[in-house]
DNA sequence: CGATCGTTTGAGTTTGATCAAATGTGGTGG
DNA sequence: CCACCACATTTGATCAAACTCAAACGATCG
C-alpha cells in the first residue's frame, strides 16, 4: 500500500457542494492497494470507512463447503464500509481485482461528519438503498435466470457502470474479471461460463478477450439478459 | 383497508426515546391490509413510507419470462419503503402473506423528520445496511447452496426473526408461506421444495404443516443450512 | 357439497457440476 | 530470443441435481 497525492474525490452519490467538500476533508488520505488483495476480510473488525477511487473490487462471501459467491461489484465512487459505522463485524469480504486507489477515513471522523451534516447521512442512505436494490436484483439473477441470462446480465451491469464513470466508449470497456470470478458472481461453474461466453461470441453479441469487452449488439444483450438499468439508480 | 386505533409502534431499529417518539408522531396512521394483497407494485410511484406492524409480507421481483423471485421477507417492525424517499420507482413489489397492519407516513413528513432529527436518518441507514446485508446473504443462498441448504437457511432466518419479535417459543413458530412461495424464495421449483421438506421431516429435523413450523433439531438445521445469524444484525 | 387452493407422487428430460486433460497467454530470467 | 512458469481458457465425457409435465390427493371454505 502506498500513499497517493490527493486528487478530486470520486463519489457515486449526488450531493451538494458543501457536503461534498466536507466529505473531501474527512477522506483526506488515499492509499493504493495491489490486485487480488483482501481490502477487507469477512469478520475482521475495523474502524475504517473507505471509498474506492480507481480500479475494480468485489464483495464476496464464503460458504461452509469452501466455495464463494460474489455478491457485488465495486467501481470507483462506491462506498466500501458504511456498515462498519454501525456493525462490528463486516458480513462480507472485499477483494481487489485490479490495482485500486482507495480514499480512507476513520469511523469516528465519519460519524462526526454525519452529525454535523445531515445531508451526508442522507447521501449515504441513498447510496445504501441503491446497493440493497442491486443486491436484490442479484438475487433474481442467480435465483431465476438461465446461465445465458445471468452472464448477459452481469455484463450489462458492468458495462453500464463503466459508462457512467466514463470508462467506456460507445461499445467497449475493460472487464478485468477472470471466468472464475464471473462464475462466482453468476452462481455457475467455470465450465458453464466458458461455454456461455463462447456462445455469446459465436452469435456476435459480444467479444471478450484480454480483459476487453466489446458489445456488438447492446439491444440483444439487454433483452437476452432481461436487463433494465433502473435498479442501479 | 381499514384504519386502526394506534398502539405502540413496532420498530426493528435501535434508537433513543426522543427519536422514537418523533417517529411515532409522523407514522400516526395505521391501516390494515388483507392477505395476498399488493402493498406496493413494481414501478408504481408512491409518496408513502410504511412500517409493517403485524403479519408477514414479501419483497418480490418479476422476471421477463413471468416467473418471480422473492428477494426478502418482511416481519413486524421492518421499513417497507425507505427507498421512496429518494427514488421515484420502487425496484420491487411488496405482497402481503397474511393480514397485515401497516403504519403509514407521507414522504415529505418523513424527510422533514429526518432533517429535524439526524438520529432518525442514522437509524434508517442502519436498518438499510441490515437489509442490504440480508439481501447479500440471499444471493449466496440461491447462488451457491443446494436445495436442502437453501430451504433450511430460509427456515432458520424466519425462525430467528420470529424469535426476536417474541413470536416463537423454544421451538415453534408460525410459517404462513406456501410451498410455492418458499420455492420462489429459494430459487427452486415447487416439487423440489416439497420433496426437500419431506426429507427434513423424515429425518426429524423439523415438522411443517398447517402453517406451523416446529424445529426439533436447531443445531442440525443450522449446520445443514450453513446458517449463522450475524448477517441479520 | 362442490370449488378452490395447496400438497403429493411418478416419469422423463434438461441443466449444470465435476473431473481430467489439453491448449493458449503473458511475463520472467537466462 | 528462447525456455519456462504460472495462470487462464477451452474441450470432452460422465454424472447428479433439479426441472417439467401430468395427474391425483387432501384440506378448507363458502
Amino acid at each position: 500500500m502506498l500513499d497517493l497525492p490527493r486528487g478530486p474525490l470520486r463519489l457515486a452519490i449526488s450531493i451538494n457542494d458543501e457536503d461534498r467538500e466536507a466529505i473531501f476533508d474527512v477522506f483526506s488520505r488515499t492509499i493504493v492497494v495491489g490486485r487480488k488483495a483482501m481490502l477487507r476480510r469477512q469478520g475482521d473488525r475495523s474502524d475504517l470507512v473507505r471509498i474506492l477511487q480507481s480500479g475494480m473490487a468485489l464483495r464476496q462471501k464464503a460458504t461452509a463447503d469452501g466455495s464463494r459467491q460474489i455478491v457485488g461489484i465495486l467501481v470507483p465512487g462506491h462506498l466500501c464500509d458504511v456498515s462498519s459505522l454501525f456493525f462490528e463485524e463486516p458480513d462480507h469480504a472485499i477483494e481487489t481485482v485490479t490495482d485500486c486507489a482507495v480514499a480512507v477515513a476513520r469511523r469516528d471522523d465519519v460519524l462526526d461528519l454525519m452529525n454535523r451534516r445531515p445531508g451526508v447521512t442522507q447521501a449515504f442512505l441513498a447510496r445504501c438503498l441503491a446497493d440493497a436494490s442491486i443486491a436484490r436484483e442479484w438475487v433474481v439473477n442467480v435465483g431465476r435466470r438461465t446461465a445465458h441470462q445471468r452472464l448477459a446480465h452481469i455484463l450489462c451491469e458492468i458495462f453500464v457502470c463503466n459508462r457512467r464513470m466514463d470508462f467506456a466508449d460507445e461499445s467497449t470497456c475493460t472487464l478485468p474479471l477472470t471466468q472464475e470470478q464471473l462464475a462466482d458472481a453468476a452462481g455457475l461453474s467455470i465450465v458453464q461460463v466458458n461455454r456461455t461466453l463462447q456462445d455469446l461470441r459465436r452469435r456476435h453479441v459480444i467479444t471478450l478477450s484480454h480483459k476487453v469487452l466489446v458489445v456488438h449488439d447492446w439491444q440483444m444483450l439487454c433483452s437476452e439478459a432481461d436487463f433494465s438499468p433502473s435498479y442501479l439508480h
